[in-house]
DNA sequence: TGCGCAATATATGTATACAATCTATAAGTT
DNA sequence: AACTTATAGATTGTATACATATATTGCGCA
C-alpha cells in the first residue's frame, strides 16, 4: 500500500519529540471517528496508554487544542471538540471561500508526480470503502483536499485548509444525515479528471459544488438545548 | 483612554491561567517590534522575568509557536519567528483572498457600537503616532483589521486573519522599506467612511487596494543569505 | 598559527512530586 | 422526600529535579 497515503504529513514541526506521536495517534483516531466528539481525554489515562509522563501528554493536548480538535477547559480537562451548528456553518463558508480558488491554482500547477499522488489517494479511499472501513475512508477523503492545497503551493492557505478539514471531520461526526449516502468518490474522480486536463476553471467549479453537496448532506437545523429537554423529561 | 483598544482580546481560551499573561506580554512586545525577529527567548530567562516556573513558560512558548509568532527548534530553544520572503508573499496573498470579502460583510452588518469601536481604534492609532510611538501605532493598526473581521461575524475566518495580521507584523519588521512612509491613516479613514455608508462594494475595493499598498511598501526582493554577506564583509 | 577534538557548561526534554481546584458522594436539615 | 452542605476522592495546574542534547571553550597537535 502506498506509504504517502498512510502517513499523515504534519506541516508544523512545532511539537517536540515524544508528543508528536501522541498528536498523530489522537488526530487519526478523531479523524476516523473512533474518538467521538465530547470524549474525555484524561491525562493519567493517556500517559498510561502511551507510557510517557503527563508532561508529554499535556504538550500533545495543547497542540491538539490549537488545531481545534480538542477543547481544553481549565481545571476540567481535555475533551474531543464538539463544534456547534454555528461553527459548522462558518467552517464550510470558509472552505467555500478558500478551496475553489485553491483547486484552480492546483490545476494550473499540476505535475505528473502530483497527479499520481492524488490517484493513489483516491484508490486508497476506494479500498477502504470496499473493506468496510468508513472511518479510514473519511480520513483519506479529507487528506485528498489537503493534498490539493499542498499542490497549489500556498503553504499558508494549505495550513488553514488543513485545520478546516480537521474540523469538518468533527462536524460530520456530529451532524451527518444517516440517510444521505457518502459518495465523494464521484466528486473526487471528477476533480482528478479536471486536474489531468489542467482545467483550472472546471476544477474551481467542481470544488465549489462538491462543498455545497457536503453541506447539503449535513443536518444543521437548530435543535433545543439537550440539557434543558433532558431535565424536562426526567422531572416528570 | 478607550479600554477596548488597550486590551488585546484573545479569542482562544486555550492557554491556561498563568501562561496567558506571558503570551499576551510577548505578543504585544513582538507586535510593537520591541522584540525583533530572531531574538532568542530562553526559558530560564523568561521564568526569571515573569516569576513562574519553566513549565508555564514552555506552555506560553508552545502557544506562541502555534500562532507562528515564535519558532521552536528542538533542543535549541525558542526564537521570535523570521518569515522568509516566500512566506511574506503567501501571507499577503492569503490576506488578499480573505480580507476584502470580510470587509464587505462587515460593512453590510455594520452597527453603531461597532462603528464607535472602529473610530476609537483609529483615534488611538492617531494618538500613538503623534506621541512618536510607532510600535504601538503599528499594533493598533493591525488590531483595526482584526476588529473588522470580528464585526463581519465570521469567527473562523477572523481567527485566520488574526494569525495573518500577527505574521504581517513580523514581515513588516523584516522587509519594510525605510523610505516609504507608513500612511495607513488615510486608508483606514476611507474604510471607516465606507463602513458608515454601509457600502460593502466600496469597502471591499478599499481593502483590496489597501493591502496592495502595504505589499508595495515592502522590499520582497531576494537577497543573498545574510550569513554569507556578513562573512564576506568581515573577511576583508 | 590554525585546525580538530574533547571536556565542560548551558539549555532544553522529560519525569515526578506537591498544591489547588473541581466533582461526586453522603450525611444532615427543613 | 428533596435540597443543601461538608467531606473525600480524583484530576488538573505548577514547581522542581533529573536526563539528554547542544554550544562553547580550551587544549593538544600538526
Amino acid at each position: 500500500m502506498n506509504h504517502s497515503t498512510e502517513t499523515p504529513v504534519f506541516t508544523q514541526t512545532t511539537v517536540s519529540g515524544a508528543s508528536a506521536g501522541i498528536v498523530v495517534a489522537l488526530s487519526q483516531a478523531i479523524h476516523e471517528h473512533r474518538l467521538v466528539p465530547g470524549t474525555k481525554l484524561g491525562e493519567d489515562e493517556l500517559s498510561d496508554i502511551f507510557n510517557v509522563s503527563r508532561t508529554v501528554v499535556r504538550s500533545a493536548l495543547q497542540a491538539l487544542s490549537h488545531e481545534e480538535l480538542v477543547e481544553l477547559r481549565r481545571n476540567r480537562g481535555a475533551f474531543v471538540a464538539k463544534p456547534t451548528i454555528r461553527e459548522a456553518r462558518e467552517v464550510f463558508e470558509a472552505r467555500a471561500l478558500l478551496e475553489p480558488r485553491t483547486a484552480r491554482s492546483a490545476a494550473e500547477r499540476m505535475t505528473e508526480p502530483a497527479l499520481r499522488t492524488l490517484e493513489a489517494h483516491i484508490s486508497a479511499e476506494h479500498d477502504a470503502l470496499e473493506r468496510a472501513e468508513p472511518g479510514k475512508a473519511l480520513r483519506l477523503s479529507g487528506q485528498f483536499h489537503i493534498e490539493i492545497s499542498r499542490i497549489a503551493d500556498q503553504t499558508t492557505i494549505a495550513g488553514f485548509i488543513e485545520r478546516l478539514v480537521a474540523r469538518s471531520s468533527l462536524i460530520i461526526a456530529l451532524y451527518w444525515k444517516r440517510h444521505s449516502a457518502l459518495c465523494e468518490k464521484h466528486a473526487h474522480h471528477a476533480l482528478l479528471e479536471a486536474f489531468r486536463r489542467r482545467d483550472g476553471e472546471d476544477a474551481e467549479d467542481l470544488m465549489k459544488s462538491h462543498l455545497v453537496d457536503i453541506v447539503a448532506a449535513l443536518d444543521l437545523r437548530e435543535v433545543p438545548n439537550s440539557d434543558v429537554s433532558l431535565k424536562a423529561i426526567l422531572s416528570r
